[in-house]
DNA sequence: CAGTGGTCTAGACCACATT
DNA sequence: ATGTGGTCTAGACCACTGC
């Protein structure tokens, strides 16, 4: 019923009937519709593979590929051993940053009762790498680099990155830390951007989602009490997870 | 070379050396290795999958799997019947932001000597999704809903919608359209927020991307000059195109 | 035309979670 | 033990690109 449509030219040879779209991805469709419709609400479990795929009359592997599209698109959760499940809409943390002074941030999330940490990965010289390349345009100097994980109730949930001019960076940096603080200068917000990216296969395996996952970023560079720029940060946040609000109410 | 190891248990099974790693990640990261090292710089060809294939040994579609992984961390660009090929790192065009007025969007590229158009995809009252509850929370009474793709150099950029109450809505919206002056009314920023989600079947359609690209979430809530909520706007963008950034200097 | 990546099949075995 | 999703193979054919 789903297999691609094919006529037989005569000799003998079957052409499909291009419908052009491929099979896994009118499957696709055809789920997302039964999730949009609530045929399948949010919660439940969707047929399992083999079932569906006897459903569909089409290999096991296009309906897994008509599975994995609606797994990147956020509209189901496949748990291995146990099934497929339809998502509930997403919830974000929503953490609010004043317009005009920032001076709210990951670490917000301390005084919002959540147990939180933030561990260093990696330290050392900035090498030639994409991103030590970008840092060294904002700094100057020669630049050290300090990777970090933030772990929240035992999850992890964003990788940082800090670069500094190589003199600022505490020679006794503890395993687990406050990388601002522990700088011990009173910073200032120079600038502060948003992007979007997937994450790369470093990022996934700290953050422990699959390849590509988006990842909300927010970098900046921030500068010591005599307006020098002292600190570039890049930050890595699990997409899914958070929301920045920036309230204009007076 | 790369084949799962595998020993003979005695009684003709052969069982699997658990290295746990399954084979197509090994393989991704030993590619990875070579475009981080230099030996596939950005801009060259990696061999054809039939040459991957023989090189390492395994099946082609092990092959595929591995080059999939790369391509969803961004690392190479698949360009089909040609071959795949490492990526340069990315740039972004910086929108620039007064954090405290905000008056700047992606109206800005405008002025930027880019030849951009927002175009109405679909209108008309706000429903029972996700997403019309959501903004159902944001704003009084009976909303109308609004869909438009922004075009730039005659490429997708952007998915906007818009909800506002019925009464708002413009009932001879033109298909091209700027739809906050289309609402005819002198509004003012409440909130905004960014984060960051997965392209889902709509978005990857208009957006001419893979389902679970990254995108750029910034939503908001914007008020009439008497101080009520009026328009509530969400807007997705193509997460490797843009940087929104919030100036601090003075 | 030849070469590239894209889709699909049938079948095997594995790893994980529950019963 | 059973059922779920995860990995891998061998082989076929298709769709697109460039020569």
């Amino acid at each position: 019923m789903f297999k691609v449509a094919r006529v037989d030219t005569g000799d003998g040879k079957l052409v499909n009937m291009r419908s052009s779209i491929p099979v896994y991805l009118r499957l696709a469709r055809t789920l997302q519709e039964r999730i949009d419709s609530g045929a399948l609400p949010a919660g439940s479990r969707l047929p399992s593979e083999p079932e569906l795929s006897a459903e569909f009359g089409v290999n096991r592997l296009t309906i897994r590929q008509a599975v994995a599209e609606l797994d990147r698109a956020g509209s189901v959760e496949i748990r291995r051993g146990i099934g497929t499940f339809v998502r509930a809409p997403v919830t974000r943390v929503s953490i609010d940053v004043d317009p005009l002074s920032q001076r709210i941030d990951l670490g917000s999330m301390h005084s919002r009762e959540m147990n939180g940490s933030e561990k260093v990965i990696a330290a050392g010289p900035a090498g030639s790498a994409p991103d030590d390349r970008e840092a060294a345009a904002h700094l100057p100097g020669a630049l050290s680099r300090v990777d970090t994980l933030i772990t929240i109730e035992a999850e992890p949930w964003a990788i940082s990155t800090y670069w500094m001019p190589a003199a600022l960076l505490p020679a006794d940096l503890p395993q687990e830390t406050n990388m601002v603080r522990s700088l011990g200068l009173d910073l200032t917000y120079d600038w502060r951007a948003f992007s979007a990216t997937g994450a790369d296969i470093g990022d996934a395996e700290h953050l422990d989602v699959n390849i590509g996952t988006p990842l909300l970023v927010r970098e900046g560079v921030s500068c010591a009490p005599d307006g020098q720029p002292v600190l570039y940060v890049r930050r890595r946040i699990k997409g899914d997870r958070i929301r920045f609000v920036l309230n204009y109410r007076r």
